[in-house]
RNA sequence: GCCCCCGUGGCGGAAUUGGUAGACGCGCUCGACUCAAAAUCGAGUUCCGCAAGGAGUGCCGGUUCGACUCCGGCCGGGGGCACCA
């Protein structure tokens, strides 16, 4: 056995042994309990990154250690391959999406693979594929005719250069990313999944995920945001632009009576239609729309209207009346677009009413004594009983909510009702590469499906990118048709879908993948729910809240008999690294920061980004130190979902790590190996290794690789002091068996070596002895006055009067306590005694 | 502005339901081996102090025999949402 271990030559040695002997693959024959490990599958955007391998080691650790336990796993791999990059990527160097895209998906297969990971290659997917996108397009079809799929006009940020829509994100300060040119609202016919219509069981299926990161669950809480309130109708004290009344939302009727103003939104259709015969208010108007979007602006807006000179009736008196204003800070597409104005307890309100001198009347008091306590500049916005309210005052304001709407119903003028944040999900994109969505539109007809035996509608591979705009639309042919209801001509559509589609049924494929049908339904019943997901927090609102959203669609279709996609989900940290600055604020590698002549400042540690010049290549890590060290060095200090920092000394500190444990093999193996093993001999020794069998499986079942990682170490430690024995033999082979889901490749040449059958990989996790667990002695704490003052070595299970002698014997507590008796004796078994002077 | 999370050595971080703070790693110091270095091995490493001892988990206070852990109030850092009625 080699002094030294080679991971180069080991790695491809048993890389190509779990190829050929598909190890990894998932049987799913029912002989073994399942389980479904699931990594958020990768962009392609051209190489693997550091945070790619960080969060598929933790996968993987999983998936190799629940195959040890005995379960059939499945742990697939795949790519999220449709999006924009490519498409980036085929204007800036003149190569077809596709084929860059491919391209990128190779080279990655390649790099993950050299980092062992137990995937079961034989599922690989990649959503640009026909073969995948095709049964999407039918999936697509299917919520269609279930009318969960609609088409409806909506605003776009729309960039007149690249005359293409752009995503928020892709709008800076008002400008398109690419083009800078002014971005323009613009209103497309768009297509919409009907994710609304979920919102109330998206939301009470998160109580459910009880294996959710709380903060995960809390941010698609807020996202959903339902508000419980009262819709009321507002009659105006004449008809304006034709109208009689309109509609408000309020979560505070119990202020109602606190009422100054109501205002609308400057899109609401009364203020349109104000502002055609207006002037002032259509130049009010204009001027709304123009306010930047930004948060920091927003922030910063000013509360500005425009008194309308009309009055609105208040419906709890009819000889009440107030102003409507149209108010910049009213959103249309919020609620009915409409509110009232309730300046006491409510700070926008507040802002308003302060600036156009209306009145502020408080309705809700913390106390009786505060009944007529002026509001100052800030609104009262705790609890409280009702004043200033007639027939409300005295009540709290919780029972006035529900007394107003009950009012409000007998009196017809308005109902409680539920308004949620969350909107319906636009899935319309101008862009090529993305799954085409499969619609013909005719003009006889309007949108019609196109047939599923015309199904997969591919994408054109003779694209122009040299223009601006949509290829698909440019395209001479590709969307002229035949409608496949009349016959008559016809046009495809030529938008793509959202890719957040793509990504929002990928692991119900990787289950199932029939030829000829998106899944087979009991097939992937078997597999899912996913039992561990494991990504990006990024993800935590729209990439997770869609999946969940689709599973649910395909369950209200009879599709799929699941109602939550992920049971287990872990977020895990990016991986940082520090950056380095030259005098003029350059960013500079580490390597340059070394050899730069100027000064060189050594900045924050950061995310790993290409702007800040501070990635680090896996590859060539792989290449210097193995794949092993990397994957050890991925797991260790940092609890996985903070972040890690990479250091050259730590992945220095990892390769030591890998080389302790060959060595600490290599001497067994020369011993004799597996010949040697007998009874154990070495009953403290014993007690570690089982001690440490138990905290490794706790603590990777936890997620906690760090702690498993520390675990590791000590057991380590103890071998490298122990003298040899049958006992150290055995511990040396159980050290492997615990290290091999973290270190594989090392774990198998070490199990060959020392003379072991078959592969590491398929070996059993070695059972704790519970009789082992148990220590024989413990170390007692003796406190005076909870101050440690000395301890003592006592039998497990000493009884307190036992303890307490004992502790009372001790010569520093005599010395201490100057002979005199404690007031009080508390003592914990096994733990300390706390003697109170 | 609202909501949430986090503050522990030089650094990353450990610490069952409140019960010996600093496991484990990195770094550093000293020593062994070596002509020397690397690698490796051994000892040490919260702070003050020669020691005895004292202080110590962002700060202030509280509950408790006992607080990193629970409660209240500050300060600092990070994240999410954002004119959401």
């Amino acid at each position: 056995m080699a002094a030294r271990f080679n991971p180069l030559e080991a790695d491809a040695r048993w890389q190509k042994v779990w190829e050929e002997k598909s190890t990894f693959h998932a049987s799913g024959n029912g002989a073994r309990p399942r389980a479904y490990v699931l990594e958020m599958f990768p962009y392609p955007s051209g190489r693997i990154h550091m945070g790619h391998v960080r969060n598929y080691t933790m996968g993987d650790v999983l998936a190799r250690y629940r195959r040890m336990n005995g379960f059939d796993v499945l742990h697939p791999m795949g790519w999220d391959a449709f999006g924009m990059p490519a498409e980036n990527a085929a204007m800036e160097k003149k190569v077809h999406p596709g084929e860059w895209t491919w391209s990128n998906i190779d080279t990655m297969r390649a790099q993950l693979k050299r980092l062992g990971f137990a995937l079961d290659w034989s599922r690989e997917l990649a959503t640009c594929d026909p073969s995948y996108y095709g049964h999407e397009q039918a999936l697509f079809l299917d919520l269609y005719e279930a009318g969960l799929v609609y088409r409806k006009q909506s605003e776009v940020n729309w960039d007149p250069v690249d005359m293409t829509v752009l995503a928020n994100e892709q709008v800076i300060d008002g400008r398109g990313w690419r083009s800078g040119a002014l971005v323009e609202r613009r209103k497309l016919n768009q297509w919409f999944l009907r994710i609304t219509e979920f919102a109330d069981e998206l939301l009470d299926g998160l109580g459910a995920l009880d294996q959710w990161p709380d903060k995960v669950r809390l941010m698609q809480e807020n996202w959903i945001g339902k508000s419980q309130g009262l819709r009321f109708r507002f009659d105006l004290a004449e008809p304006v632009a034709g109208e009689a009344s309109f509609e408000v939302f309020t979560t505070r009727p119990d202020t109602i009576f606190g009422a100054s103003f109501a205002a609308i939104s400057p899109d609401h259709p009364i203020a349109t239609a104000l502002a055609a015969e207006d002037e002032a208010l259509a130049a009010f108007v204009a001027e709304c729309k123009q306010g930047g979007t930004t948060a920091a602006e927003l922030e910063t807006a000013e509360k500005k209207g425009f008194d309308t000179g009309a009055r609105v009736v208040h419906p709890l008196d009819p000889t009440w009346t107030l102003p409507l204003y149209v108010a910049n800070f009213v959103l249309m597409d919020y609620g009915t677009g409409a509110i009232f104005g309730c300046p006491a307890h409510d700070q926008r309100d507040l802002d308003f009413a302060r600036k156009y001198g209306l009145p502020v009347t408080r309705v809700v008091a913390p106390s009786p004594e505060e009944a007529n306590e002026p509001i100052g500049d800030e609104a009262y916005t705790g609890p409280g009983r009702l004043v200033n309210s007639r027939s409300l005052d005295g009540s709290t304001a919780e029972d006035a909510i529900s007394s107003v709407i009950a009012q409000a119903a007998l009196g017809g003028w308005g109902e409680g009702t539920t308004v949620w944040r969350l909107r319906d999900w636009g899935v319309s994109r101008q862009r090529y590469w993305g799954t085409p969505i499969p619609i013909v539109h005719c003009e006889a007809c309007g949108p019609v499906a196109v047939p599923r035996d015309q199904l997969p509608v591919v994408l054109p591979e003779d694209i122009d990118f040299a223009a601006p705009g949509n290829p698909l639309d440019r395209h001479p042919t590709w969307a002229k048709v035949d409608c496949p209801s009349c016959g008559g001509p016809a046009r495809r559509e030529t938008d793509t879908l959202d890719t957040f589609v793509d990504s929002s049924w990928y692991f119900i494929r990787f289950a199932s993948q029939p030829a000829d049908k998106p899944f087979d339904k009991a097939e992937a019943e078997c597999w899912l729910p996913v039992d561990q997901y494991i990504g990006g927090v990024e993800h935590a609102i729209l990439h997770l809240l869609y999946a969940r959203f689709w599973t649910r669609a395909l369950n209200r279709i009879g599709r799929l008999d699941v109602e939550e996609p992920f049971k287990g989900l872990f977020t895990q940290g990016m991986v940082t690294h520090v950056t380095f600055q030259d005098a003029e604020g350059r960013w500079l590698t580490p390597e340059e920061a070394e050899s730069h002549e100027g000064r060189v400042t050594r900045g924050r540690v950061e995310k790993m980004s290409k702007s800040k010049r501070n990635t680090v290549d896996p590859e060539p890590i792989v290449d210097q130190y193995g794949a092993d060290a990397v994957r050890w060095f991925m797991l260790s200090d940092s609890p996985p979902e903070r972040d890690l920092e990479w250091s050259e000394a730590g992945i220095q500190g990892s390769w030591r790590f890998v080389q302790r444990i060959w060595r600490l093999a290599a001497e067994e193996a020369e011993r004799g190996g597996s010949t040697w093993l007998g009874d154990g001999e070495d009953a403290a020794l014993d007690r570690k290794v089982h001690r440490t069998i138990a905290a490794v499986g706790a603590n990777i079942e936890a997620l906690a690789f760090n702690k498993a990682v520390a675990n590791l170490y000590e057991l380590a430690n103890a071998l490298e002091k122990a003298p040899a024995s049958p006992s150290r033999s055995k511990a040396v082979e159980i050290l492997i068996r615990l290290a091999a889901p973290m270190v594989p490749h090392l774990a198998e040449q070490a199990w060959a070596s020392l003379g072991r059958e078959g592969l590491i990989a398929d070996a059993e996790w070695p059972a704790a002895d519970p009789a082992l667990l148990v220590e024989e002695e413990v170390t007692i704490a003796v406190q005076i006055n909870g101050k440690l003052r000395d301890t003592l070595t006592a039998p497990k299970g000493s009884t307190r009067e036992t303890l307490e002698e004992m502790a009372l014997a001790s010569d520093k507590v005599t010395r201490l306590l100057d002979g005199k008796p404690p007031r009080k004796v508390i003592v914990i078994p096994d733990r300390l005694v706390n003697l109170v002077a």
